[in-house]
RNA sequence: GGUGAGGUGGCUGAGUGGUUGAAAGCAGCGCUUUGCUAAAGCGCCGUGCUCCAAAAGGGCACCGAGGGUUCGAAUCCCUCCCUCACCGCCA
Protein backbone atom coordinates (compact mmCIF):
# COMPACT_ATOMS: atom_id res chain seq x y z
CA UNK A 1 0.00 0.00 0.00
CA UNK A 2 1.20 3.52 -1.11
CA UNK A 3 1.60 6.37 1.27
CA UNK A 4 -1.74 8.61 0.84
CA UNK A 5 0.26 11.70 1.50
CA UNK A 6 2.85 10.45 -1.19
CA UNK A 7 -0.41 10.35 -3.99
CA UNK A 8 -1.46 13.44 -2.53
CA UNK A 9 1.37 15.73 -2.70
CA UNK A 10 3.11 14.18 -5.64
CA UNK A 11 -0.02 12.26 -7.95
CA UNK A 12 2.36 12.81 -11.20
CA UNK A 13 5.61 11.40 -9.72
CA UNK A 14 2.85 8.28 -8.44
CA UNK A 15 1.08 8.02 -11.46
CA UNK A 16 4.38 7.86 -14.49
CA UNK A 17 6.19 5.67 -11.95
CA UNK A 18 3.49 3.20 -11.79
CA UNK A 19 2.83 3.79 -15.56
CA UNK A 20 6.23 1.82 -15.96
CA UNK A 21 4.97 -1.27 -14.74
CA UNK A 22 2.53 -1.26 -17.76
CA UNK A 23 -1.41 -0.98 -17.23
CA UNK A 24 -2.33 2.66 -16.50
CA UNK A 25 -3.57 3.24 -12.42
CA UNK A 26 -3.87 6.74 -13.00
CA UNK A 27 -7.82 6.59 -13.05
CA UNK A 28 -7.12 5.16 -9.75
CA UNK A 29 -4.93 7.87 -8.14
CA UNK A 30 -7.51 10.07 -9.13
CA UNK A 31 -10.25 8.04 -7.50
CA UNK A 32 -8.15 8.17 -4.30
CA UNK A 33 -7.48 11.81 -4.62
CA UNK A 34 -11.03 12.69 -5.18
CA UNK A 35 -12.14 10.26 -1.97
CA UNK A 36 -9.34 11.43 -0.23
CA UNK A 37 -10.54 15.03 -0.09
CA UNK A 38 -14.17 14.04 0.28
CA UNK A 39 -13.43 12.10 3.27
CA UNK A 40 -11.08 15.07 4.93
CA UNK A 41 -14.04 17.35 4.78
CA UNK A 42 -16.79 15.07 6.26
CA UNK A 43 -14.19 14.51 8.96
CA UNK A 44 -13.80 17.77 9.60
CA UNK A 45 -17.16 18.41 9.68
CA UNK A 46 -17.96 15.30 11.87
CA UNK A 47 -14.87 16.46 14.30
CA UNK A 48 -16.59 20.28 15.02
CA UNK A 49 -19.51 18.49 15.98
CA UNK A 50 -18.23 16.14 17.99
CA UNK A 51 -16.06 18.92 20.06
CA UNK A 52 -19.06 20.52 19.99
CA UNK A 53 -20.74 17.59 21.82
CA UNK A 54 -18.13 16.78 24.13
CA UNK A 55 -18.54 20.38 25.42
CA UNK A 56 -21.86 20.60 25.74
CA UNK A 57 -22.16 17.24 27.50
CA UNK A 58 -19.59 18.38 29.90
CA UNK A 59 -22.03 21.50 30.47
CA UNK A 60 -24.75 19.24 31.33
CA UNK A 61 -23.16 17.42 33.84
CA UNK A 62 -21.77 20.41 35.22
CA UNK A 63 -25.26 21.77 35.76
CA UNK A 64 -26.87 18.61 36.88
CA UNK A 65 -24.31 18.59 39.62
CA UNK A 66 -25.56 21.98 40.54
CA UNK A 67 -29.07 20.73 40.64
CA UNK A 68 -30.07 23.67 37.42
CA UNK A 69 -32.07 22.50 34.72
CA UNK A 70 -30.27 21.19 31.84
CA UNK A 71 -32.97 20.12 29.20
CA UNK A 72 -32.65 22.70 26.79
CA UNK A 73 -29.14 21.53 26.80
CA UNK A 74 -29.62 18.11 26.06
CA UNK A 75 -32.40 18.59 23.39
CA UNK A 76 -29.69 20.32 21.43
CA UNK A 77 -27.13 17.79 22.40
CA UNK A 78 -29.45 15.18 20.68
CA UNK A 79 -29.75 16.75 17.48
CA UNK A 80 -25.83 17.37 16.78
CA UNK A 81 -26.22 13.49 18.37
CA UNK A 82 -28.05 12.64 14.88
CA UNK A 83 -26.16 15.03 12.97
CA UNK A 84 -23.28 12.97 13.90
CA UNK A 85 -24.48 9.97 13.24
CA UNK A 86 -24.72 10.74 9.86
CA UNK A 87 -21.28 12.02 8.73
CA UNK A 88 -20.18 9.30 11.06
CA UNK A 89 -21.34 6.78 8.70
CA UNK A 90 -20.01 8.81 5.34
CA UNK A 91 -16.93 9.37 6.87
CA UNK A 92 -16.42 5.49 7.53
CA UNK A 93 -17.73 4.92 4.11
CA UNK A 94 -15.14 6.97 2.63
CA UNK A 95 -12.18 6.05 4.93
CA UNK A 96 -12.96 1.93 3.85
CA UNK A 97 -13.65 3.30 -0.15
CA UNK A 98 -9.97 4.93 0.41
CA UNK A 99 -8.02 1.56 1.86
CA UNK A 100 -9.98 -0.38 -0.91
CA UNK A 101 -8.62 2.04 -3.68
CA UNK A 102 -5.50 1.84 -1.94
CA UNK A 103 -5.48 -1.66 -1.59
CA UNK A 104 -4.87 -2.33 -5.64
CA UNK A 105 -2.71 0.17 -6.00
CA UNK A 106 0.62 -1.30 -6.98
CA UNK A 107 4.06 -0.28 -5.07
CA UNK A 108 6.17 1.79 -7.31
CA UNK A 109 9.26 0.45 -8.95
CA UNK A 110 12.76 1.02 -7.25
CA UNK A 111 14.55 3.64 -9.09
CA UNK A 112 17.23 1.32 -10.06
CA UNK A 113 14.83 -1.05 -11.79
CA UNK A 114 15.38 -0.90 -15.59
CA UNK A 115 11.97 0.02 -17.49
CA UNK A 116 10.33 -2.28 -19.39
CA UNK A 117 7.19 -3.43 -20.88
CA UNK A 118 7.26 -7.23 -20.53
CA UNK A 119 10.06 -9.97 -19.74
CA UNK A 120 11.97 -8.82 -22.32
CA UNK A 121 13.02 -5.96 -21.23
CA UNK A 122 14.59 -8.19 -17.54
CA UNK A 123 18.34 -7.99 -17.54
CA UNK A 124 20.38 -10.75 -16.36
CA UNK A 125 22.65 -9.27 -14.32
CA UNK A 126 25.37 -12.39 -13.47
CA UNK A 127 25.66 -15.96 -13.60
CA UNK A 128 27.15 -19.00 -12.29
CA UNK A 129 28.68 -22.25 -13.38
CA UNK A 130 28.27 -24.07 -17.04
CA UNK A 131 25.62 -25.98 -18.80
CA UNK A 132 26.51 -29.69 -17.97
CA UNK A 133 27.92 -31.90 -21.15
CA UNK A 134 25.16 -33.81 -22.15
CA UNK A 135 24.30 -35.85 -25.25
CA UNK A 136 21.14 -36.59 -25.21
CA UNK A 137 19.52 -35.48 -21.64
CA UNK A 138 16.14 -37.20 -20.73
CA UNK A 139 14.01 -34.92 -18.96
CA UNK A 140 12.76 -35.00 -15.03
CA UNK A 141 9.45 -36.45 -15.95
CA UNK A 142 10.98 -39.35 -18.17
CA UNK A 143 14.13 -39.47 -15.67
CA UNK A 144 11.38 -39.70 -12.99
CA UNK A 145 9.40 -42.41 -14.76
CA UNK A 146 12.61 -44.75 -15.10
CA UNK A 147 13.69 -44.40 -11.83
CA UNK A 148 10.61 -45.02 -10.40
CA UNK A 149 10.66 -41.63 -7.94
CA UNK A 150 7.94 -39.60 -9.46
CA UNK A 151 4.35 -40.67 -10.08
CA UNK A 152 2.48 -37.85 -11.91
CA UNK A 153 -0.28 -40.80 -12.95
CA UNK A 154 -0.99 -41.85 -9.63
CA UNK A 155 -1.03 -37.80 -8.14
CA UNK A 156 -3.14 -37.23 -11.19
CA UNK A 157 -5.47 -40.20 -9.78
CA UNK A 158 -5.66 -38.55 -6.01
CA UNK A 159 -6.06 -35.09 -6.65
CA UNK A 160 -5.99 -34.25 -10.57
CA UNK A 161 -3.86 -32.85 -12.84
CA UNK A 162 -0.90 -30.59 -11.99
CA UNK A 163 -0.27 -32.04 -8.94
CA UNK A 164 2.92 -34.66 -7.31
CA UNK A 165 3.51 -37.21 -5.82
CA UNK A 166 6.94 -37.94 -5.07
CA UNK A 167 8.05 -42.04 -4.49
CA UNK A 168 10.77 -43.67 -3.03
CA UNK A 169 14.07 -42.41 -3.40
CA UNK A 170 12.23 -38.89 -4.87
CA UNK A 171 10.90 -38.40 -1.32
CA UNK A 172 13.57 -39.58 0.05
CA UNK A 173 15.58 -36.30 -2.04
CA UNK A 174 12.75 -33.97 -1.63
CA UNK A 175 13.28 -34.35 2.07
CA UNK A 176 16.81 -34.33 1.97
CA UNK A 177 17.16 -31.03 -0.18
CA UNK A 178 14.58 -29.52 2.52
CA UNK A 179 16.81 -30.25 5.44
CA UNK A 180 19.97 -29.24 3.56
CA UNK A 181 18.78 -25.79 2.40
CA UNK A 182 17.44 -25.17 6.05
CA UNK A 183 20.60 -26.02 7.38
CA UNK A 184 22.36 -23.64 5.26
CA UNK A 185 20.00 -21.26 5.80
CA UNK A 186 20.25 -21.31 9.72
CA UNK A 187 23.53 -22.36 10.49
CA UNK A 188 25.41 -20.20 7.53
CA UNK A 189 23.04 -17.23 6.90
CA UNK A 190 21.97 -16.81 10.45
CA UNK A 191 18.13 -17.24 9.80
CA UNK A 192 16.03 -18.29 12.36
CA UNK A 193 13.92 -21.60 11.29
CA UNK A 194 10.30 -21.19 11.60
CA UNK A 195 7.47 -24.34 11.71
CA UNK A 196 4.23 -21.55 10.88
CA UNK A 197 0.62 -22.82 10.37
CA UNK A 198 -0.13 -23.57 6.87
CA UNK A 199 -3.93 -22.26 6.93
CA UNK A 200 -3.85 -18.25 7.73
CA UNK A 201 -6.38 -15.77 8.11
CA UNK A 202 -7.38 -13.30 5.33
CA UNK A 203 -5.95 -10.36 7.29
CA UNK A 204 -2.39 -11.79 6.42
CA UNK A 205 -2.67 -12.55 3.23
CA UNK A 206 -4.40 -9.08 2.60
CA UNK A 207 -1.06 -8.08 4.56
CA UNK A 208 1.71 -9.49 2.15
CA UNK A 209 -0.74 -8.35 -0.76
CA UNK A 210 -1.90 -11.48 -2.28
CA UNK A 211 -5.68 -9.87 -1.24
CA UNK A 212 -7.19 -8.66 -2.59
CA UNK A 213 -5.61 -8.50 -5.78
CA UNK A 214 -4.93 -12.39 -6.11
CA UNK A 215 -8.20 -14.21 -4.54
CA UNK A 216 -9.07 -16.36 -7.61
CA UNK A 217 -5.82 -18.00 -7.50
CA UNK A 218 -5.89 -18.32 -3.83
CA UNK A 219 -7.23 -21.88 -2.25
CA UNK A 220 -9.80 -20.70 0.38
CA UNK A 221 -11.75 -22.59 3.39
CA UNK A 222 -14.74 -20.89 3.27
CA UNK A 223 -16.48 -21.69 6.37
CA UNK A 224 -13.56 -20.82 8.35
CA UNK A 225 -12.39 -17.70 6.27
CA UNK A 226 -8.85 -19.52 6.37
CA UNK A 227 -6.56 -19.65 3.36
CA UNK A 228 -3.89 -22.17 2.38
CA UNK A 229 -0.43 -20.25 2.08
CA UNK A 230 0.70 -19.99 -1.61
CA UNK A 231 4.05 -19.07 0.08
CA UNK A 232 5.68 -18.99 3.37
CA UNK A 233 6.33 -15.29 2.69
CA UNK A 234 2.91 -14.98 3.93
CA UNK A 235 3.09 -16.57 7.78
CA UNK A 236 6.71 -15.31 7.91
CA UNK A 237 6.49 -11.57 6.99
CA UNK A 238 2.93 -11.37 9.27
CA UNK A 239 4.70 -13.01 12.59
CA UNK A 240 5.32 -9.23 13.59
CA UNK A 241 2.19 -7.91 11.93
CA UNK A 242 0.76 -5.14 14.47
CA UNK A 243 4.00 -4.79 16.13
CA UNK A 244 6.34 -2.67 17.09
CA UNK A 245 9.96 -3.64 16.81
CA UNK A 246 12.81 -2.77 18.40
CA UNK A 247 15.54 -1.51 16.57
CA UNK A 248 18.33 -3.45 17.87
CA UNK A 249 16.16 -6.77 16.76
CA UNK A 250 16.66 -5.72 13.43
CA UNK A 251 16.98 -7.59 10.90
CA UNK A 252 15.03 -10.05 11.51
CA UNK A 253 15.61 -13.06 9.54
CA UNK A 254 13.30 -16.15 9.42
CA UNK A 255 13.47 -19.45 7.10
CA UNK A 256 11.03 -21.70 6.74
CA UNK A 257 9.82 -25.08 4.97
CA UNK A 258 6.31 -24.88 4.15
CA UNK A 259 3.77 -26.63 1.40
CA UNK A 260 2.80 -23.72 -1.29
CA UNK A 261 -1.25 -23.84 -2.43
CA UNK A 262 -1.69 -22.00 -5.89
CA UNK A 263 -4.54 -22.49 -8.53
CA UNK A 264 -2.41 -20.95 -11.06
CA UNK A 265 -5.06 -20.97 -13.77
CA UNK A 266 -2.18 -20.96 -16.68
CA UNK A 267 -2.90 -23.55 -19.58
CA UNK A 268 -0.71 -26.49 -19.64
CA UNK A 269 1.99 -26.70 -22.09
CA UNK A 270 5.76 -26.76 -22.74
CA UNK A 271 5.96 -24.70 -19.51
CA UNK A 272 3.90 -26.60 -17.21
CA UNK A 273 5.42 -29.81 -18.59
CA UNK A 274 5.87 -32.31 -15.60
CA UNK A 275 6.67 -30.82 -12.26
CA UNK A 276 7.33 -27.10 -13.33
CA UNK A 277 3.87 -25.85 -12.55
CA UNK A 278 2.02 -27.35 -10.32
CA UNK A 279 -0.98 -26.43 -7.34
CA UNK A 280 1.13 -27.96 -4.39
CA UNK A 281 4.95 -27.76 -4.23
CA UNK A 282 7.24 -27.56 -1.15
CA UNK A 283 9.52 -24.56 -0.94
CA UNK A 284 12.03 -23.42 1.76
CA UNK A 285 11.76 -19.54 2.07
CA UNK A 286 13.53 -16.96 3.57
CA UNK A 287 11.92 -13.44 4.91
CA UNK A 288 13.93 -10.47 6.51
CA UNK A 289 12.39 -7.26 8.33
CA UNK A 290 14.78 -4.68 8.19
CA UNK A 291 14.95 -0.89 8.82
CA UNK A 292 14.57 1.14 5.65
CA UNK A 293 18.25 2.12 5.25
CA UNK A 294 19.75 -1.32 5.22
CA UNK A 295 16.84 -3.23 2.44
CA UNK A 296 18.94 -2.89 -0.21
CA UNK A 297 22.25 -4.22 0.91
CA UNK A 298 19.87 -6.95 2.89
CA UNK A 299 18.32 -7.69 -0.61
CA UNK A 300 21.72 -8.48 -2.42
CA UNK A 301 22.71 -10.93 0.52
CA UNK A 302 19.17 -12.40 0.74
CA UNK A 303 19.24 -13.43 -3.44
CA UNK A 304 23.11 -14.10 -2.48
CA UNK A 305 22.28 -16.71 0.39
CA UNK A 306 19.31 -18.62 -1.73
CA UNK A 307 21.96 -18.54 -4.78
CA UNK A 308 24.28 -20.33 -2.50
CA UNK A 309 21.68 -23.42 -2.29
CA UNK A 310 22.82 -23.93 -6.25
CA UNK A 311 26.69 -23.10 -5.68
CA UNK A 312 26.67 -25.96 -3.39
CA UNK A 313 24.56 -28.14 -4.87
CA UNK A 314 26.95 -27.32 -8.36
CA UNK A 315 23.60 -26.18 -10.83
CA UNK A 316 24.20 -23.56 -13.53
CA UNK A 317 22.02 -20.54 -13.00
CA UNK A 318 21.63 -16.88 -13.98
CA UNK A 319 20.33 -14.24 -11.75
CA UNK A 320 18.34 -11.49 -13.67
CA UNK A 321 17.04 -8.12 -12.65
CA UNK A 322 13.00 -7.88 -13.52
CA UNK A 323 12.17 -4.44 -15.65
CA UNK A 324 9.35 -2.58 -14.36
CA UNK A 325 7.02 -4.64 -16.58
CA UNK A 326 7.39 -8.26 -14.91
CA UNK A 327 7.57 -6.91 -11.28
CA UNK A 328 5.35 -8.54 -8.94
CA UNK A 329 2.63 -6.36 -6.99
CA UNK A 330 3.82 -5.61 -4.33
CA UNK A 331 7.55 -5.41 -5.27
CA UNK A 332 10.03 -2.45 -5.47
CA UNK A 333 13.02 -4.64 -7.22
CA UNK A 334 13.02 -8.38 -7.77
CA UNK A 335 15.88 -10.74 -8.51
CA UNK A 336 14.79 -13.66 -10.06
CA UNK A 337 17.23 -16.80 -9.97
CA UNK A 338 17.10 -19.29 -12.81
CA UNK A 339 18.47 -22.77 -12.73
CA UNK A 340 19.73 -24.49 -15.94
CA UNK A 341 17.14 -27.34 -16.36
CA UNK A 342 19.00 -29.54 -19.23
CA UNK A 343 15.68 -31.54 -19.85
CA UNK A 344 13.81 -28.23 -20.71
CA UNK A 345 16.51 -26.73 -22.52
CA UNK A 346 15.94 -23.61 -20.40
CA UNK A 347 16.26 -21.44 -17.34
CA UNK A 348 13.60 -22.36 -14.86
CA UNK A 349 12.82 -19.61 -12.06
CA UNK A 350 13.91 -20.95 -8.41
CA UNK A 351 13.72 -17.95 -6.69
CA UNK A 352 12.58 -14.87 -6.50
CA UNK A 353 13.67 -12.30 -4.62
CA UNK A 354 12.25 -9.53 -3.24
CA UNK A 355 12.47 -5.88 -1.46
CA UNK A 356 9.23 -4.84 -0.69
CA UNK A 357 10.04 -1.57 1.07
CA UNK A 358 7.17 -0.29 3.13
CA UNK A 359 4.49 -1.55 0.72
CA UNK A 360 3.98 -4.51 2.97
CA UNK A 361 4.55 -2.87 6.17
CA UNK A 362 1.94 -0.17 6.05
CA UNK A 363 -0.27 -2.93 5.06
CA UNK A 364 -0.01 -4.82 8.22
CA UNK A 365 0.81 -1.94 10.51
CA UNK A 366 4.37 -3.34 11.19
CA UNK A 367 6.77 -0.53 12.74
CA UNK A 368 9.78 -0.41 14.36
CA UNK A 369 11.01 2.36 17.24
CA UNK A 370 14.16 4.34 15.79
CA UNK A 371 16.84 5.64 17.79
CA UNK A 372 15.08 8.85 18.79
CA UNK A 373 12.13 6.99 19.73
CA UNK A 374 10.10 7.85 16.43
CA UNK A 375 7.89 5.00 14.76
CA UNK A 376 8.33 3.86 11.16
CA UNK A 377 7.21 1.42 8.84
CA UNK A 378 9.96 -1.79 8.13
CA UNK A 379 11.04 -2.63 5.28
CA UNK A 380 10.04 -6.35 4.14
CA UNK A 381 11.76 -9.06 1.85
CA UNK A 382 11.51 -12.21 0.85
CA UNK A 383 13.25 -14.84 -1.50
CA UNK A 384 12.66 -18.72 -2.42
CA UNK A 385 15.61 -19.85 -1.12
CA UNK A 386 14.82 -22.22 -2.48
CA UNK A 387 11.65 -23.82 -4.67
CA UNK A 388 11.71 -27.45 -4.62
CA UNK A 389 10.08 -29.34 -7.76
CA UNK A 390 11.97 -27.11 -10.57
CA UNK A 391 15.48 -27.55 -8.26
CA UNK A 392 14.34 -31.21 -8.09
CA UNK A 393 13.97 -31.51 -11.56
CA UNK A 394 16.94 -29.62 -12.23
CA UNK A 395 19.16 -31.85 -10.34
CA UNK A 396 18.21 -34.92 -11.83
CA UNK A 397 18.30 -33.93 -14.84
CA UNK A 398 21.95 -32.39 -14.92
CA UNK A 399 23.32 -35.18 -13.15
CA UNK A 400 22.10 -38.19 -14.61
CA UNK A 401 24.61 -40.26 -15.72
CA UNK A 402 24.26 -42.44 -18.96
CA UNK A 403 23.93 -46.04 -17.77
CA UNK A 404 19.98 -43.92 -16.68
CA UNK A 405 21.00 -43.52 -12.56
CA UNK A 406 21.41 -40.02 -10.93
CA UNK A 407 24.74 -39.04 -9.02
CA UNK A 408 24.19 -36.65 -6.80
CA UNK A 409 26.29 -33.60 -5.98
CA UNK A 410 28.78 -34.03 -2.83
CA UNK A 411 26.71 -31.93 -0.28
CA UNK A 412 23.46 -33.99 -0.65
CA UNK A 413 25.19 -37.68 0.44
CA UNK A 414 24.35 -37.88 3.72
CA UNK A 415 21.34 -35.66 3.59
CA UNK A 416 20.21 -38.42 1.04
CA UNK A 417 21.83 -41.45 2.34
CA UNK A 418 23.26 -42.35 -0.76
CA UNK A 419 25.96 -41.36 -3.16
CA UNK A 420 22.94 -42.07 -6.43
CA UNK A 421 19.26 -42.84 -7.48
CA UNK A 422 19.39 -46.15 -9.33
CA UNK A 423 16.64 -48.09 -11.14
CA UNK A 424 14.91 -50.33 -8.87
CA UNK A 425 13.26 -53.59 -9.66
CA UNK A 426 10.25 -52.73 -7.31
CA UNK A 427 9.18 -49.41 -5.87
C1' G B 1 -17.29 -28.98 21.41
C1' G B 2 -18.74 -27.65 26.91
C1' U B 3 -18.04 -24.66 31.38
C1' G B 4 -15.62 -20.75 33.91
C1' A B 5 -12.29 -16.42 34.15
C1' G B 6 -10.30 -12.61 31.45
C1' G B 7 -8.76 -9.00 27.29
C1' U B 8 -6.79 -1.24 29.70
C1' G B 9 -0.51 2.48 27.26
C1' G B 10 6.45 -0.96 25.98
C1' C B 11 5.37 -4.05 30.63
C1' U B 12 2.74 -4.68 35.54
C1' G B 13 -1.79 -2.83 37.06
C1' A B 14 -6.03 0.78 39.07
C1' G B 15 -10.42 2.39 37.27
C1' U B 16 -18.51 0.21 37.21
C1' G B 17 -21.75 6.48 33.65
C1' G B 18 -19.54 12.91 33.67
C1' U B 19 -12.79 17.87 33.33
C1' U B 20 -10.01 9.83 32.87
C1' G B 21 -6.14 9.61 27.28
C1' A B 22 -6.81 7.08 31.35
C1' A B 23 -4.06 6.48 38.85
C1' A B 24 0.30 4.05 40.50
C1' G B 25 4.72 1.29 39.66
C1' C B 26 8.50 -0.49 36.23
C1' A B 27 11.15 0.44 31.77
C1' G B 28 12.77 4.67 28.53
C1' C B 29 14.51 9.95 27.66
C1' G B 30 16.38 14.80 29.63
C1' C B 31 18.33 17.76 33.65
C1' U B 32 20.43 18.21 38.71
C1' U B 33 23.36 16.08 42.57
C1' U B 34 27.69 12.69 42.26
C1' G B 35 35.29 10.40 42.20
C1' C B 36 33.25 5.83 39.13
C1' U B 37 29.28 2.51 39.50
C1' A B 38 24.98 2.70 42.09
C1' A B 39 21.37 5.76 44.21
C1' A B 40 18.31 10.14 44.85
C1' G B 41 15.48 14.53 43.18
C1' C B 42 12.89 17.12 39.24
C1' G B 43 10.75 17.05 34.41
C1' C B 44 9.25 14.48 29.90
C1' C B 45 7.30 10.09 28.04
C1' G B 46 0.87 6.16 23.73
C1' U B 47 -1.10 5.77 18.64
C1' G B 48 -3.79 7.28 14.41
C1' C B 49 -6.39 10.98 11.91
C1' U B 50 -7.52 16.01 11.10
C1' C B 51 -7.30 21.78 11.01
C1' C B 52 -3.39 25.49 9.69
C1' A B 53 0.93 27.22 3.69
C1' A B 54 4.11 25.45 7.63
C1' A B 55 5.89 25.71 12.64
C1' A B 56 3.66 26.79 17.11
C1' G B 57 -0.85 25.35 18.53
C1' G B 58 -5.96 23.46 18.20
C1' G B 59 -9.56 19.44 17.50
C1' C B 60 -11.36 14.27 16.92
C1' A B 61 -10.93 9.13 17.65
C1' C B 62 -8.81 4.94 20.09
C1' C B 63 -9.14 0.98 26.98
C1' G B 64 -9.81 -6.87 21.97
C1' A B 65 -13.51 -5.94 17.31
C1' G B 66 -18.34 -4.43 15.79
C1' G B 67 -23.17 -2.76 17.09
C1' G B 68 -26.66 -0.63 20.91
C1' U B 69 -28.50 2.37 25.31
C1' U B 70 -27.46 7.62 26.98
C1' C B 71 -27.15 14.61 26.68
C1' G B 72 -22.47 11.90 27.87
C1' A B 73 -19.54 5.00 27.79
C1' A B 74 -13.02 2.15 29.42
C1' U B 75 -17.33 1.83 32.72
C1' C B 76 -24.23 -0.56 31.14
C1' C B 77 -26.47 -4.15 27.07
C1' C B 78 -25.85 -7.46 22.55
C1' U B 79 -22.84 -10.15 18.90
C1' C B 80 -18.14 -11.78 17.48
C1' C B 81 -12.76 -12.67 18.07
C1' C B 82 -8.75 -13.98 21.09
C1' U B 83 -6.16 -15.68 25.71
C1' C B 84 -6.04 -18.71 30.11
C1' A B 85 -8.00 -22.84 33.22
C1' C B 86 -10.77 -27.29 33.67
C1' C B 87 -13.78 -31.09 31.14
C1' G B 88 -14.88 -33.82 26.53
C1' C B 89 -12.83 -35.56 21.84
C1' C B 90 -8.44 -36.66 19.17
C1' A B 91 -3.00 -37.54 15.82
Amino acid sequence: MLDIRLIREKPDFVSERLATRGGSDEAKIAEVLRVDAERRKIETQLQRLQADRNRLSKEIGAKRSRNEPSEELEVQVRKIGDEIGDLAQRASALDQEQRNLLLEIANLPHESVPIGKDPSGNRVVRSWGEKPQLSDPADHVALGQKLKILDLERAAKLSGSDFICFTGAGARLERALINFMIDLHTREHGYTEISPPFLVRRDCMIGTSQLPKLEAEMYGLEENQLFLVPTAEVPLTNLHRDEILNVADLPRKFVAYTPCFRREAGAAGRETRGIIRVHQFDKVELVKITMPEKSYEELESLTANAERVLQLLGLHYRVVELCTGDLGFGSAKTYDIEVWSPGQNAFLEVSSCSNFEDFQARRMHLRFKDRDGKNRLCHTLNGSGLALPRLFAALIESYQQSDGSVRLPEKLRDYFGAEKIEMTKHE
